[in-house]
DNA sequence: CATGAATGAGTATTCATTCAT
DNA sequence: TATGAATGAATACTCATTCAT
């Protein structure tokens, strides 16, 4: 019966893909240790269980997140910006007002962005191949930064440090979005200004 | 031959201020969650048993742990900036100067900011003494940005949310103290260039 | 597909009562203190989690195994028994054979009236509601212990303390019947004699 | 210099005295396991190290007190009593007279008789020489009852039973003294009629 | 000797994982 | 497949014992 096979599939994915999503913002909010596994399934909806049915462990489940977020293809815009004939200024601009409107709208980045910075800043032993799609996008932001000191638009200091800064900024805001509701987002401009004169 | 009472308490005096301190930094790093006992004695380089001398539970470490910091007078310095007949930019050069130098010579500015911060993120429910503290740092903060944006050399927005901003970078860069090693440290120049013009 | 709901209930109340159950054994004979979860649990036959499943903590499952016990009924019997149109002789014959077939043949009954006494011996700081319980049946046994001493059968004394003395000697054996086993049991003659002439 | 070591001897057993006196209330009313050197300590007002130094463990203290208990001479009047050329009645009078006088006014009387019930009932494994010492005492007990039987005055039944019996109510009477403050005590006559027509 | 701070083996409790239904 | 009751290894916490003062 490839019919059912076929439904059978897809409503497989479904769940899992429901249960990557939503830890995905359990785990950016409380933290590896600090996730239980109970706590977790009933968060979601579901028995505890059925997460054993789709990945092996809470480690391996992790890591099927970060998996998912490092395929996610928002790098794809910054190397995009990264190439296109126009000056620094206006690349920043463009993906200052792109990650404002994201973090704004897309429940889900602000989770993507913690969980990521948080397994740079603690460099599990290892994890070159997760840290590798970061590093791939402070790369890029950084040649736009480069670009902008060239043209004069972008303070002095080494490009991956101020890279660096910008983007811990957003993680910044990221977990405010994540933890807190009464909070005031800054504005894509004082983004900007980590970088720009 | 009962001990002298005066070096009793000396001693235990001592033993509770290494716990709470070598306590900090291991918390910070690993959280709550992420602490076991065991690894905490042994790294302070005492028994498991002796922590619950001093302390009830890991829970009540915790909380000492915070009061601790929150006993910390590092606001009174920014208390004072506030009040002095000096401009706006002059207090925040010498305010971010001061941290910047906290940052990298006091090993536990950057526990005491993350653990304070992170706190404030999580707002536990009715946390609101802990947080009192914080919010006095960022209303002083708060007061200097107003001044400097009267004398125009600071950016215009709520004067809250900036010094949310300002104090969150220094958040940002005390995790990178705490979390990695190799790592460029912005400059008070950086730091400056969330709300100055 | 879940359990039936109905069926999860049932299994659960159904090791609910069986940890009660073989607890209370355990604990009379060991004490509180004298009772190692490791050691229950593998009297019972389950494993330790499976305690915590169904109790938050040791003392929690303690404290159920009295308000189990206070919830037995063989009080109403006593309290039937002193209303009957009989006289108090014969009433308390009814009684004192009723004991001892109950500590002879209902492996439970001892370990109930052990704990019971123990609790009021102990008189745990504010206990009072539950021994309320222990007071009733007091009460009751007294009232026919009155009666008995107007009708001449009973010796003289305060029906309370004689009560007490009838019960406590129900206790003494309860406690060689939980703790020894080569004893010779007395008769509800012998039960009788603490209050007949 | 003899002088002071003598001085020195007799200061050390005034400690081990008190040490053993404190702790047998104590025991008899925690019970071993639930006996903290810590708490006894405090209760006893001496530090916890100074129990170290007079007993090697807290079981050596136990067995200690075990030992002094066996070592009274209460035995010795029963085994008198046994003896003398008078009716089996008039011995249990006097038995029972002499019993409740000590309850009433030896404070250490309860905790011993406590004590002593307790180590028979647990029956410890092998522990036959310390209850070597209680069997001793029932046995003439035993036979002051044997002689009521053929007096007449006794009820019929195993004289060690009715011993058994006896003593039994002795340590009910014990614990209610070392337990509770608020009851009221039986007579001589009660407990005689444990035997007695 | 007397003390009480320090200790770690022992005990209570939690939580990731398994498995019968 | 989905469930949640059961589990025991891991972790928090206690307490008898040691030892420097």
């Amino acid at each position: 019966m490839p019919k059912s096979a076929e439904k059978c599939k897809e409503i497989r994915d479904d769940m899992r893909n429901r249960i990557l999503h939503e830890s995905m913002l359990y785990f950016a909010r409380n933290g590896f240790a600090g996730t239980k596994i109970s706590d977790l399934a009933r968060h979601i909806g579901i028995g505890q269980g059925t997460i054993y049915v789709y990945f092996d462990s809470k480690e391996d489940l992790f890591k099927e997140i970060h998996r998912m977020i490092n395929g996610e293809k928002d790098i794809a815009r910054v190397k995009v910006l990264a190439k296109l004939p126009i000056n620094a200024k206006q690349k920043i601009h463009m993906m200052s007002k792109e990650i404002m409107r994201q973090l704004e709208e897309n429940e889900s980045f602000a989770g993507i962005i913690a969980l990521n910075t948080q397994m740079v800043l603690e460099e599990a032993a290892g994890n070159t191949a997760d840290t590798a799609y970061q590093l791939e996008l402070y790369r890029y932001t950084a040649e736009i930064i480069e670009q902008g000191q060239r043209e004069g638009s972008v303070v002095e200091g080494t490009p991956m440090k101020l890279a660096d800064y910008y983007w811990g900024v957003v993680y910044l805001y990221s977990l405010k979005k994540l933890f807190t509701t009464r909070y005031e987002m800054i504005s894509a401009e004082d983004l900007e200004r980590t970088v720009l004169k």
